[in-house]
DNA sequence: ATTGAAAATGAAAACGATTATCAATATCAG
DNA sequence: CTGATATTGATAATCGTTTTCATTTTCAAT
């Protein structure tokens, strides 16, 4: 049949195969912004009509699980999700449009160290994001 | 009145005093850790039991134009906000009981603006934070 | 001190995002 | 094909937040 390897990974983890989650995973594979669940019901029933809002939700949380795709914050608000970049990815979003890119940053291993022993924290998790304007974004501003 | 130094600031700012935003402005001021507009409501109503919640959130959202508190953003949650740290500070918080600490680390210009050329990206904002246990949860864990 | 316009309040309702409930349906192993 | 079970979507419930609005409070001008 031809699955998406998301929807493969599903499967082997037991998640049976269904037309809703097929339509959501092929919106989220595919975008490259960071997308709202609202956006997500709204662009998958173009391919499947009967999906509900609460399966987007659920298809959400079982990819999330999978680290296939994961929730991006960001000023405006937190409800979007991005598919998640493979490895340890720091995130570059634009504002306008959500379009999302990945670099990687991780000379802050001495940082976090140096932070850890200043302050007696045992630190478990880092977020570095950056914000702005994409290109087309930018252009467009003008 | 010997008034709270953010008092007098909203007050210059034209708003008026009273005694519900004393009550917030007590309590968001003197709070070293995360705290959310319904815990916030909790504690100040001690001082000012007659205080709704809706004026916490309208005074939170005061506070916050004048750059006095700012909303953290955490892997749990985003709904908290903490005392702005002066200048530019980023943020390492505890996920246990949202203590906060701040540090600095803005030797990310050279980074930011190398992210800037290679993606074309206008980069107008920045998020580093560390996510960890206080050194009293640390203790408290084993 | 008194007054009164304007700002601020709190109660209630509205709202948006998310989660729980549940009967009906679809998947897939046997 | 069949049936046990996972999954679905509709509905309702929940949570955090905002809006509405009549009442109260602040504070500048008397």
């Amino acid at each position: 049949m031809n699955e998406h390897p998301w929807l493969i990974q599903l499967n082997e983890q037991g998640y049976r195969l269904t037309d809703a989650r097929r339509a959501v995973v092929e919106i989220m594979a595919h975008s490259t912004h960071a997308i709202t669940p609202i956006e997500v019901y709204d662009e998958a029933r173009d391919a499947h009509p009967a999906l509900g809002l609460v399966t987007v939700y659920r298809t959400l949380e079982a990819l999330e699980g999978q680290g296939l795709v994961q929730r991006v914050h960001q000023p405006q608000g937190c409800q979007a999700f991005i598919t998640a970049p493979a490895g340890h990815q720091h995130l570059l979003l634009c504002r306008q449009c959500g379009e999302t890119a990945t670099f990687e940053g991780d000379d802050l291993e001495t940082l976090i160290k140096s932070i850890a022993r200043k302050t007696g924290y045992q630190i478990t998790e880092h977020w570095l994001q950056l914000f702005g304007l994409c290109p087309d974004c930018k252009k467009a501003q003008a």
